[in-house]
This record gives structure tokens, C-alpha cells and sequence, in this order.
DNA sequence: ACATGACTTGACCGCCTGTTCAATTAACAC
DNA sequence: GTGTTAATTGAACAGGCGGTCAAGTCATGT
């Protein structure tokens, strides 16, 4: 019988998903990734694959974590849609006081540095991409305001690239008071 | 008395505006600035600097031009605020068909790969990205419309980050649709 | 106790990166 | 024509990159 793995790897999904959050890509070395994973090249090679790989399992693991609270928390049916939506963009509020904020959002990341070079990376980007703006759309819809569903999705990306610029919390503020103020 | 440049530095500095348009920061090698300034690494190096001032110069030229024209066209009192909106928005929408529109924005690609790790470059973007809020400012005020500046200005960055991840015109269309919309 | 075989390790590889610099070139003043 | 001086050139450099692999480790089934 083989040798069991020494390591977790849903865990080792969150670091590289960390890792490749805060660095980007092209600013992720091997070095990076064995101290995130306390793994070394020959097992990520021999469990994972090569960089490009482990980069897929990095946004893999963002969309079923981070995007995927943003989505139920849209769906949330016991909450209004205003108040939803609120929430929604609180959560990009106050990112951007924090040092893990500034990481801003690895798909807006990805689709910019890597979607255009690399045809796997665009595929599952845009197809987490449209699934929070399904569910945007399903939260707007709910409500009797005609359809912004784009104007919100749009500017949702737009704030974190704000945050990475370097903008305080206080103009993330006035964005989400300007998306609120349409319901 | 010197040899005189072979080179004329506005040419250039337009050439390494596209280069980084298109590459990124991290995605540019000496190799790829050479062939398309036309200069080699040395005369590079004596006249600009080195690569993080190459980048330098790249943003700037962008301010100077498409962010400049972009602000012009806000600006034009010899339009209504709707119609040089929607002018601001359509060139963001036709971008999404050419290859030259998918290399979106410089400053929201700066903003996203580079601003975090070097403050001169977070300096330069966010100076440059609130000239243009600026102006959409400008733009908005003259409406009767209650303040939306923020919404737009994000949104403008969102479809950028939209037109990287390889959306297609008709979505791009939609967002404009929507922005003008609340006009 | 032992043989099995996947897991782990870290040294090693070739390549490409950004950067430097000494030699060469060429336009001007005289 | 000649001397001066800066612009230009391209070879060379050290270092880091992603990727490979043979050797060692160790939990298991028998």
C-alpha cells in the first residue's frame, strides 16, 4: 500500500489560493508558494501539476469560497435586496482598510494579468464572473427598479480596482451609498 | 559638440506606452521593449533609466493621450452631458472587438499589478485615475442628477476589467446602456 | 519482519531576466 | 581634416526563474 500524503489539501488549496491573491501571478515564485504550502517543488509537481496548475487551483479555490459567500449572501432570501446588496458591498468597504483588502479581488486580478494570455485561465474566470453577476441579477430583479444588474456588476470590479490603486475606505463608501441610492 | 539622438523621445515613449499597454509590467522583456522602440538596452538605459522608469514613462504617456482625450470629451461644453457620457462609454464598447481594446486600460492594469508593491506608481495612477473622475464629475454636475459620479467612475474601470475577461461587445453595450440610462 | 511503492526531498539543470560597461561610431566646432 | 564628446552597440554578468529527477523515507498489506 502506498505512503498516505503528509499533507491536507483543501489547506494547501487556501494558501496557494492566498498566495497567488496577494502577489499576482507573475510576482508568485516557487519560493513563494513552498513557504505558503510547506510543500517543496517535487510534491506540488507530483499532486498538482506545474505553475499554470496550481494557479487554476488558486482561482478554483477563490470562487468556491470567496465568490461563492458573495452569491449566497445576494440570494439570501430572508434579507431585502437593498439590504443584500449592502452587505455585498460592505464587504469591499472595508477591505480597503485592511492589509488583505489591498489583495483586491483575484478574478478582477487574473482576468487582467492573465485572462488575455492564457485561453483556460479566461474560461474559468469569466465563468465565475457571471455567476455573481447571476446573482446580482436575481437580487435586483426582486425589486422593481429597471434593469442596472450590469451598472452594479460593473462597479463592483471597478471598487476593488480602486482599493488597489490605493483609495481610502471613504470613497469606497460614497460607490456603495451611489449603488444603493438606485433602490 | 555631441552626437546628436538618433531617436525622437516622443516616438518612443509612445512605443512603450503600448508595449506595457499590452504586456503588463511583468510580461515585458528588454526583449520585447527593444523591438518595439527600436532602441537597445543601453541607449534604454542612458536615456530613460531602467525598467521601473521605462514603466514610468509608459504610464505617463497614457495620461497624457488617451486619458487626456477621454477627459477632453467630458469636458466639451458644446455637448449635452448625456451624449459626451455615452461618447466617453462607446469608446470602452467598440474596444471590446479589436485586439488593441483588449489590452483595456493602463492605469486600471498599473493599478491592479503594480500600485501595491511600488508607491511611485500608486502615486501616478490614483493622480491620474482622479483627473479622469474628475472630469466625470464635471460631467455629471451639470445634470440635475443627484450625485452618481462614483458609480460611473467605477463602472467605467469594472468594463475594462469586463473586456479582459473576454466579454463581448453586447455586454459592454448593456453597461453603457445602463449608465445612461440615469441620465 | 519484510517487501512494496507512492510520497517526499533537495540538489541540479538550462534558460531568460534586468543590468552593466568598455569599445565603437559619428556629428559638430574649429 | 582633426579632435572632442556624447550616443550607440552588443557581449558579458550574476541571479533567479520554472522545471526535473534520482535517491531516500515510511505507512501499509502480507
Amino acid at each position: 500500500m502506498p505512503r498516505p500524503r503528509k499533507f491536507d489539501e483543501a489547506t494547501v488549496k487556501i494558501a496557494l489560493r492566498d498566495v497567488f491573491w496577494e502577489k499576482g501571478y507573475d510576482g508568485t515564485s516557487y519560493a513563494d508558494i513552498m513557504s505558503a504550502t510547506g510543500l517543496n517543488k517535487g510534491s506540488l509537481y507530483a499532486s498538482f501539476g506545474d505553475k499554470r496548475a496550481l494557479y487554476q487551483h488558486a482561482i478554483s479555490g477563490y470562487d468556491q469560497t470567496i465568490i461563492s459567500s458573495g452569491v449566497k449572501m445576494l440570494r439570501d432570501g430572508t434579507v431585502t435586496p437593498a439590504a443584500r446588496m449592502e452587505g455585498f458591498f460592505t464587504v469591499l468597504v472595508e477591505a480597503a482598510q485592511t492589509a488583505e483588502g489591498r489583495w483586491g479581488c483575484l478574478l478582477c486580478n487574473a482576468a487582467i494579468d492573465q485572462a488575455p494570455f492564457d485561453k483556460d485561465v479566461e474560461t474559468v474566470v469569466s465563468a465565475s464572473l457571471t455567476r455573481l453577476r447571476n446573482a446580482i441579477n436575481y437580487c435586483v430583479k426582486e425589486t422593481a427598479l429597471s434593469d442596472k444588474t450590469d451598472l452594479i456588476w460593473t462597479a463592483y470590479f471597478g471598487g476593488h480596482v480602486m482599493v488597489k490603486a490605493g483609495y481610502s475606505k471613504a470613497m469606497l463608501e460614497q460607490t456603495r451609498a451611489q449603488v444603493l441610492s438606485l433602490f
